[in-house]
RNA sequence: GGGCGAUUAACUCAGUUGGUUCAGAGUGCCUCCCUUACAAGGAGGAAGUCGGGGGUUCGAGUCCCUCAUUGCCCA
């Protein structure tokens, strides 16, 4: 049998992935084992894979893998959202594009259209996890849009009506003209901009002074109510009653006086636009001043403004300017940096506007929200996202929940009689509640809440609605598989999902929603830039699977992201993880490779398989250990280092027999055991290749991906120990023939003076891997050798002649002065009363340990130099 | 402006409650090698004043203060 040099990445994966699809292991019902969920973030319906999804899932992946093969019953729950913004703003745009617009549609049309394309477009993402090997139950994909999944949110909005959570109210929202719809404040992001700080002076009335007032927005002076300043400011206390007359369209305003106005910035006048400012909202309130709404829902200017009706907000400021210019009440203009919100998914300027919306009381939640995760009943990796989070928990304020979109759940409260209104799960239920009121309200009567809800409305209470917990609390599901154990996400989403999960598992469960939360960070391009679309930084995830093959992406994806760091993503990253594939699959082949026939064991096989067992379960504590902290990346690489460094670098050369000749089969067995134990610990990060291999070992029935998750057996330390004494010899030996130039098929001798007590049992490992004749133990060095040390004790390979004495001599002396150094550095201690006196004993034996150690290391060094000398 | 982090080798990061000379890993780089699993490989090697300064301590990469740089969140 011939197998190729390289992994073929492809075949093995379309191959195995349909097999685990066809034997059912991704799937799970409730059953006598302990459960293991994981529920996924749901991405965007529409949306396709892009690097962080890689990231994101590839260690939900993983910890799934593990679980299973550690014997739980695990579940992870796949799904989309259904991003109502960004959704709709793609469905519009097509409608557009077919020269449809949305206002000539009915919403019923429209959502058929809009179902139409998430048909069309949707669940993509998913398909791409597939490829990524992503072992969700299928069967579970869920949609935040499915009639359960829509009716879990209805009658979570009227209980918490009900309750008093949810009311309904006139507040400053942040408005997006673009998509129309109010956004929440997380949804806003704020950016720096170069502006322009406009100077406009206002006539003052019945006088002929002038005051003003420095702004960056000169079109909102139409929606002025008033002009502030700072009761302490003495440039304006003459000006205590007076009004000012607004420029252009001459209203008369009062002059009000408060500290709130900053007397540093700009002229210390303030000019007051309740409607279109949060701050100058509550200035407004305070002092009882006139609102005035001078813009439109689409960002042009409404009649109120008198001026520039229709014209859009950025057209106005251009044009006010010019106009202001001429009639000189333009003072002067002057460069300006400040904030400025951007909607997140349409990323037009947000505009602060007055309206009527629905909001949930976030206060009640919070204070259980932020308990649980203070004192660690939820985890959060890394930790120290638990400032940022009680901060926010601390500061917290109501949620908008509502949209003025059409593609969600359509707020179920129905109005009659005007701004009279019911809010009920369905019409008929809602009529029964408005009759109480009204009793010959009909259902015609009855106009349901033209608005949506906010998608994060749907997502809060993902972890409880996919198993239909909300519409049935205590089935049977729900009880089995939460709270669920992990939550992988991005740190960026930690309030506005994670945080209100947390809020709703304690509301509706009495539990929290997940254990541990695990926050990734942010892949990005080797410039730091965060990798976006609309960039066009980030590769296609298919491809690079395609060129690296999906475990070497896998590997790639996790090799530098410690959980909360961002991952400056490399494709060299992927290309180590598919030569380590490569590594893997050579390994293999070698095995594979070997004739077996009955022969004697070789001593050095025995000794190496006695080392390899304990190093094996050496390392599984420790990737165990990492596992449990959430350190995935370095449980990766402490499997990386077991299976290059130990199984194929060390293990492999010693028990390898002579080239030509056959193996025995103890040690083939054991090797294949090592082996198998291996492509165990790294079916988590390689699912495709380990099962590739685990059946080219032999035909089978058994799956690696449902097989038992290896465990450590007693290590003796010992062993390890003495095998650090062996490599080091091997190294010294191959650094001497490399000096020498001393091909490795030569062979040499090595006695050794034992100065302190040696193990030999693995003297033939020495003998083996260094190609030695003979060693030869004695009690007196050899004269005219190279020699080494390893420890206290020397070693000599005896050579004719041409032995470098000086560069002997300064190689001893370099460690003698080391040696020296550091004997001082321990002496400096132990001489110190202090020390002695202060430190723990066990630190301070360690001391005198190394104290004795060193002190013998140099009269060897010493010795030796006197002999070459 | 307020809050929270970060700063360790060329790059990306580890470094547990202070205690082996503790200064690490992977990658990259340099030298040699197509040796009969693997050049997608092997054998070696160089490389850092742990951001600066101060303090606590017998002892500080680790604890405290301060400055600098930088990131994130909020206003």
């Amino acid at each position: 049998m011939s197998i190729p040099k390289t992994f073929s990445a492809t075949a093995a994966e379309k191959k195995w992935y349909q097999h685990w699809l066809d034997k059912g292991y991704f799937n799970s019902t409730p059953d006598e084992r302990e459960a293991y969920t994981i529920v996924i973030p749901p991405p965007n319906v529409t949306g396709v894979l892009h690097m962080g999804h890689m990231l994101n899932n590839t260690l939900q992946d993983v910890m799934i893998r593990r679980a299973r093969m550690q014997g739980f019953n695990t579940c992870w729950v796949p799904g989309t959202d259904h991003a109502s913004i960004a959704t709709e703003a793609k469905v519009v745009q097509k409608l557009a594009a077919e020269g449809i617009e949305k206002s000539d549609l009915t919403r019923e049309e429209f959502l058929s259209h809009a179902f139409e394309w998430k048909d069309k477009h949707g669940g993509i993402i998913l398909e791409q996890l597939k490829k990524l090997g992503a072992s969700c139950d299928w069967e579970r994909t869920k949609f935040t849009m499915d009639d359960g999944m829509s009716e879990s949110v209805i009658k979570v909005f009227v209980d918490l009506y009900n309750k008093g959570l949810i009311y309904r109210g006139v507040r400053m929202v942040n408005w997006d003209p673009s998509a129309q719809t109010a956004l929440s404040d997380e949804e806003v992001i704020h950016k720096e901009v170069n502006s322009k700080l406009y100077y406009i002076s206002y006539n003052i009335e019945g006088s002929t002074e002038k005051l003003t007032i420095a702004t960056t927005r000169p079109e909102t002076i139409l929606g002025d109510s008033a002009i502030c300043v700072n009761p302490n400011d003495e440039r304006y206390t003459h000006l205590k009653g007076k009004k000012a007359i607004v420029p252009l369209v001459d209203r008369v305003i009062p002059i009000i006086f408060d500290e709130y106005v900053d007397m540093e910035f700009g002229t210390g006048a303030l000019k007051i636009t309740p409607a279109h400012d949060i701050n100058d909202y509550k200035l407004g309130d305070k002092h009882g001043l006139e609102t005035l709404d001078i813009l439109n829902d689409d960002g042009t200017l409404s009649e109120a403004a008198q001026l520039y009706i229709g014209k859009d907000r950025f057209v106005v400021r251009e044009e006010i300017a010019v106009d202001l210019q001429e009639k000189g009440y333009l003072v002067k203009t002057e460069e300006h940096q400040n904030k400025v919100g951007f909607s997140e998914r349409t990323d037009t300027v947000i505009e602060p506007k007055l309206s009527m919306q629905w909001f949930c009381k976030m206060e009640d939640f919070s204070i259980p929200a932020l308990e649980h995760v203070m004192n660690d009943d939820i985890q959060f990796h890394p930790a120290k996202f638990k400032n940022t989070y009680r901060h926010w928990m601390e500061n917290i304020k109501d949620w908008c929940v509502s949209r003025q979109l059409w593609w969600g759940q359509q707020i179920p409260a129905f109005f009659y009689d005007g701004n009279k209104f019911v809010v009920a799960e369905t019409k008929e239920e809602a009529l029964l509640l408005a009759k109480k009121e009204k009793e010959d309200v009909t259902l015609s009567d009855l106009r349901q809440d033209e608005d949506v809800l906010d998608t994060w409305f749907s997502s809060w209470i993902w972890p409880i609605s996919v198993f239909d917990g909300i519409r049935n609390p205590d089935n049977k599901e729900i009880n089995y598989y939460y709270p669920t154990n992990v939550l992988v996400t991005a740190p960026e989403i930690l309030f506005f999902w994670v945080a209100r999960m947390v809020m709703a598992g304690y509301e509706y469960q009495g539990k929290l929603p997940f254990k541990n939360v695990y926050l990734t960070g942010i892949v990005r391009d080797k410039q730091g830039r965060k990798m976006s679309k609309s960039l066009g930084n980030s590769p296609d995830p298919i491809e690079l699977m395609g060129i690296y093959g999906a475990d070497g992406v896998r590997v790639g994806m996790l090799l530098s992201s410690p959980a909360g760091n961002d991952l400056p993503f490399d494709e060299g990253l992927c290309e180590q993880g598919r030569n380590f594939s490569n590594k893997i699959w050579n390994a293999f082949r070698l095995i594979k490779g070997w004739e077996v026939a009955e022969v004697q064991q070789a001593d050095s096989a025995k000794q190496a398989i006695k080392w390899f067992e304990n190093k094996i379960s050496n390392t599984i504590v420790e990737i165990d250990e990492s596992y449990s902290k959430y350190r995935i990346s370095e449980a990766l690489m402490g499997t990386y280092k077991l299976v290059w460094d130990d199984f194929c670098s060390w293990y492999l050369e010693m028990v390898k027999p002579v080239y030509g000749l056959p193996i025995d089969q103890t040690t083939y067995n054991k090797t294949i055991e090592q082996l198998e134990k291996i492509l165990k610990l790294l079916h988590p990060f390689m699912p495709f290749l380990s099962e590739e291999i685990w059946h080219l070992i032999k035909e089978r029935k058994e799956d690696i991906i449902v097989s038992e998750w290896p465990k450590a057996d007693k290590v003796e330390e010992i062993i390890l120990s003495d095998f650090d004494i062996v490599s080091e010899v091997v190294s010294s030996i191959r650094n001497f023939r490399i000096q020498k130039q001393i091909p490795n098929k030569e062979q040499i001798s090595l006695f050794v003076k034992e100065n302190d007590k040696l193990c030999r049992n693995m003297d033939t490992i020495i003998c083996k891997l260094g190609n030695i004749e003979s060693i030869e133990y004695s009690d007196k060095k050899i004269d005219g050798a190279f020699s080494f040390r390893v420890k206290s004790n020397e070693y000599f390979i005896p050579l004719e002649g041409n032995v470098d004495i000086e560069a002997e001599l300064e190689k001893l002396q370099k460690e003698l002065d080391y040696t020296k150094g550091f004997l001082k550095s321990v002496n400096g201690k132990l001489n110190n009363e202090r020390f002695v006196s202060g430190a723990p004993e066990q630190i301070v034996a360690n001391e005198k340990k190394k104290q004795a150690d060193a002190e013998q290391k140099i009269e060897v060094l010493e010795n030796q130099i006197a002999s070459l000398s």
